[in-house]
DNA sequence: GTCTATAGCCCGATAGAC
DNA sequence: GTCTATCGGGCTATAGAC
């Protein structure tokens, strides 16, 4: 993983910049023709690098994307700077950064279906939930806890802890929508997030009550229990029997 | 679409025999050795036939996952059918029929990934809303419909139509993380399906009284209204200006 | 209408020389 | 770090057998 080590100031590595051409001249031409059509041979064609040295900074194709995606996070984080240090409403504040995620990712609509393409692929690197991916998505979850953190809402500790994932993967389904949305300048979505959006907040509200304790308990336990790693199975084979069972016959997802 | 016409009784032509054969060998290459590493070529040489007479079959190797969907489907529907007759209540048959799900396709869950992956795009004509994939989303959101038709529950008739496709919709979430879930024997899915159609349908029950009506019937219109046709925009001409309106129409009667 | 055989384009990816 | 050369495989095309 070619990974550039920051230097001096302003002063960039001719490494960092051959790099950064070639990352740009990507995203640029992906935006102008679509992902499949732009051959890695065009890349390098009109960054003026060889084929061979496109694919010694990418290891793929694919690759373009995980670096697009600290790109674009980039990008949200500093559109929404402002809406963070100026509301203090949790619902404000959400609705703010939610926009500002459709605004830096709107001039990627259209080859948008790679992303989630890749995004869905539980073996590729690049799916959000990889480790490779790590970095990107905790940076982006991040984003969420500033969401919470400096808003009016009093929001129970053990609730506290989870929420921010819980909005990141809030706003992974908002993105996954998205995708889908044909609409012009994405109306729907925005529609949608507006709705959810609501409708999100006063569910925090709704679940930081003493009341709902046991409830919020319960549910937690759920999301806890989730994630754990995998346990083996009593004093057995410790088969991580992941792959191929197979059964016989039936395929796959529904449509 | 090559799509076959049933003969009379178990009778099928050359061609639909050809055709089967096809499929099946490449849905057991995918199995063992997954679909990125198994080449049309392969798929061909195994089932005795020639690369071309496989691609008179199917238009690309993606299109061999479009009817894939259809054989699991019919798989999904044949495991659901005893507990449709046997439940009655909402809980136990929409349970039962999740399982049967997570079932059916348990065996390909190691190149779901990929499936998932190319299904996604909304650009691919194999991603679930698109109009290709329109026929089997159709049977496949019927089900759901079964699932409530013959239940005990008693729904209004506004929700009572958009069901089914909600329901639907719960049921590729869930795929989407039975695709990243590597627990043995997929626990975590089932956990989480188990925690899931508790609520769903403690919702259903709630959503359907009729104090409920006005909050109802807000998100009942939102949902129609994301449905929609692009309106064109004030005094233009109906320009389709962003091309494929994956609208995903009602597929449900259940009147 | 089904099917074989084969030759070839295109493009993602890799090897190895410089 | 950068190049050239080459491979592998999805896909197309064509010509012809049955």
């Amino acid at each position: 993983m070619a990974e550039e080590q920051p230097q001096e100031s302003g002063k960039q590595s001719k490494a960092e910049q051959t790099r950064a051409l070639i990352l740009q001249t990507a995203l640029d031409l992906f935006r102008e023709k679509g992902y499949e059509e732009t051959t890695m041979r065009a890349i390098a064609e009109k960054a003026g690098v060889s084929l061979g040295n496109a694919y010694y900074y990418f290891r793929s194709k694919e690759h373009l994307i995980q670096a697009f995606y600290g790109n674009t996070h980039e990008d949200h984080q500093r559109l929404s700077a402002r809406i963070l240090t100026e509301e203090r409403s949790l619902k404000a504040r959400l609705l703010g950064v939610m926009r500002t995620k459709l605004e830096s990712i709107e001039p990627y609509h259209q080859f948008a279906g790679i992303l989630f393409k890749t995004a869905a692929d539980p073996n590729s690197p690049l799916n959000p939930f990889s480790p490779e991916s790590s970095p990107v998505r905790q940076a982006s979850t991040e984003l969420f806890a500033q969401v919470l953190k400096d808003s009016r809402v009093k929001v129970p500790p053990d609730l506290q802890q989870e929420l921010p994932n819980l909005l990141w993967m809030y706003h992974m389904g908002i993105v996954l929508f998205w995708i889908h949305d044909q609409s012009p300048r994405r109306w729907r979505t925005h529609r949608l997030v507006e709705h959810t959006v609501d409708i999100v907040a006063k569910l925090i509200t709704l679940a930081s009550l003493a009341i709902m304790k046991p409830v919020r308990t319960r549910t937690l336990r759920l999301l806890a229990d989730l994630r754990k790693e995998i346990e083996p199975l009593p004093a057995e084979t410790s088969t991580a029997s992941d792959e191929t069972e197979s059964k016989t016959v039936n395929p796959v997802s529904t449509p």
